[in-house]
RNA sequence: GCGGAAGUAGCUCAGUUGGUAGAGCAUCAGCCUUCCAAGCUGAGGGUCGCGGGUUCGAACCUCGUCUUCCGCUCCA
């Protein structure tokens, strides 16, 4: 079976087993928006509480906050999500292949500062030793007309850019006689503008100071709440503030399932250090944040780190942690040295000072921050699709099974009464009392045992309870486990002890 | 947005040159009482993604549209 293949079947498994609906689903869906089913959810929550405590249990000087999805439309401003997250794009009919407008001109004008490089050497080779280069640059009409050409290119970008001009963006691609580099023609589309915020409007819809964006990012929340945690708290530096919680960005194409999504979730940490610091604490967040990812226990072979080397203007030192997803190796997690960008330009945008005293420094100063930013949706998807196998067992028979950790499995025990005889589900029903305030339990007494084995098994419950004729003479049941298929004989009270310890957060969390 | 593939029952899929919609599994009721999905009987469930067109007649031909998957593109 294909990848391809695989990833299809997994899709709809998903589906048929509770895990992820399409949006919307008797009204065709909505594109690139899914829901969580009764299944999903409850594996969603795991892996949060599992981020959330790995940040705020384990780390004394590290708190969570959640802060709300509408924010002050300046924020947005101050962040340059309104500039950058705002694309004039252009498709060459020819080549199907779609630019960015300002990119297609900043090669253009790389290309023309070339020619002037290569008249340059020109010059060189021609005067030898009598070669005044500053002189011939500010003279040779060659180099004088190419750097005029420029000068008119940047400024005429400049404007229609400001101006969201995109007519004229289009009319300089034209005047510039850009060529598609694929197909080599001009055919070019009208320039169209995508703008990753959704927007809205908040009281008054006449008013235009009323609009309002949804947030691309949770981060934003972090920074504008600093002072707010760091003074109720009495947070000293270095101390982190996490959260997590649903972003949106109106993407161009989202596909690949709930890999690209135009809702989403995130769990993200600020990590607020000394300046100075942060590539030491950069490094920490790198290496730790794997941890965090290796004891899920997917194999390490299926994570590894991409080192940014083109960096943000923001950022001193970036990496992502990429998964292999069933379409190859993908971002999963990012981690960020982002400066004091953030605070500083909210302390410029906002005009209130957004300093921490050092009292061991005896100076105040804006702290540098550590981004770590997980993908929820995607750290789900990670899960499913390494869980996710289809075995071949020694009779010759195939199952379907999902091998979640069994801290994060959305079921932890199902209890099974061997037959309906109400002195077996009595018996089953007593068993389910004492453990379903503890762990979500399912009760299932329909059907033959094997079947409910393996309806277990779709669904990645780590343990099964059969109740049979003899346990009600001895006080023993069947404990059946997921991956192995044994079967043990265990007194019935020993049940809660042995699920505990095997489906505790604590083998997770003693890893990191 | 472009190109390719697909959309028929909850799921997986048949459906011949156009002639009134099928199977398996699942669900429900009952029987059976089973330790790894396959026993028996019965029942419910679909305006064939949606909307036009051609035709006496469309799941099938045609046009449009929506959704999904793959590739391109984009990606703090």
């Amino acid at each position: 079976m294909t990848q391809e293949e695989l990833f299809k079947n997994l899709i709809a498994h998903t589906k048929e087993y509770g895990f992820i609906f399409p949006s919307s689903d008797i009204y065709d869906g909505l594109s690139a928006v899914y829901d969580y089913g009764q299944m999903g959810s409850e594996l969603k929550n795991n892996i949060k509480k599992y981020w959330w405590d790995a940040m705020t249990k384990l780390n004394e000087n590290i708190v969570g906050i959640d802060s709300a999805i509408f924010m002050h439309p300046k924020i947005w401003k101050a962040s340059g999500h309104v500039d950058a997250f705002n694309d004039p794009l252009i498709d060459n009919k020819d080549s199907k292949k779609r630019y960015r407008a300002d990119v297609l001109l900043e090669d253009h004008i790389a290309k023309i500062e070339a020619k002037i490089e290569k008249e340059v050497e020109k010059g060189k080779k021609k005067f030898g030793d009598a070669f005044n280069e500053e002189q011939f640059r500010a003279t040779n009409p060659n180099i004088q007309r190419n750097k005029e050409k420029i000068d008119q290119i940047k400024t005429k970008m400049a404007d229609a850019l400001n101006n969201n001009d995109l007519v004229a963006l289009k009319q300089l691609i034209l005047d510039c006689e850009i060529v598609d580099p694929i197909s080599g023609t001009r055919n070019w589309t009208d320039v169209r503008q995508f703008n990753l915020m959704f927007s809205t409007q908040l009281g008054n819809i006449s008013d235009e100071s009323g609009i309002l964006y949804l947030r691309p990012e949770t981060a934003q929340g972090i920074f504008v709440n600093f002072l707010n945690v760091q003074k109720s708290g009495r947070m000293k530096i270095p101390f982190g503030i996490a959260q997590i919680g649903k972003a949106f960005r109106n993407e161009i194409v989202a596909r690949q399932f709930i890999f690209r999504m135009r809702e989403f979730e995130q769990m993200e940490m600020q990590f607020f250090v000394r300046p100075g610091e942060e590539l030491k604490w950069f490094e920490k967040w790198r290496e730790t944040r794997l941890k965090w990812h290796l004891a899920i226990g997917l194999g390490r072979e299926n994570y590894r780190y991409h080192d940014h080397e083109k960096l943000a203007h923001y950022a001193n030192a970036a990496t992502d942690i990429e998964f292999n997803f069933p379409f190859g190796f993908k971002e999963l997690e990012g981690i960020h040295s982002r400066t004091d960008f953030d605070l500083g330009r909210h302390q410029e945008f906002s005009g209130k000072k957004i300093q921490y005293f050092d009292p061991e420094q005896n100076t105040s100063y804006i702290p540098y921050v550590i981004e770590t930013s997980i993908g929820l949706d995607r750290t789900f998807l990670a899960l499913i699709s390494a869980a996710y196998k289809q075995e071949k067992l020694e009779n010759g028979e195939e199952r379907v099974v999902m091998k979640f950790h069994p801290a994060l499995a959305p079921v932890k025990v199902a209890v099974l009464p061997l037959t309906k005889k109400e002195e077996l589900t009595a018996v089953a029903q007593k068993i389910m009392q004492e453990l379903k305030f503890d762990f979500n339990c399912q009760y299932e007494e329909k059907d033959t045992i094997g079947k409910r084995y393996r309806r277990q098994d779709a669904i990645g419950t780590p343990y099964c309870v059969t109740v049979d004729f003899d346990s009600i003479q001895d006080g023993m049941v069947t404990l059946r486990e997921r991956d192995s298929m044994s079967q043990e004989r265990v007194p019935i009270e020993k049940i809660h002890p042995i699920v505990e310890n095997k489906v505790s957060m604590k083998r997770l969390l003693e890893q990191i």
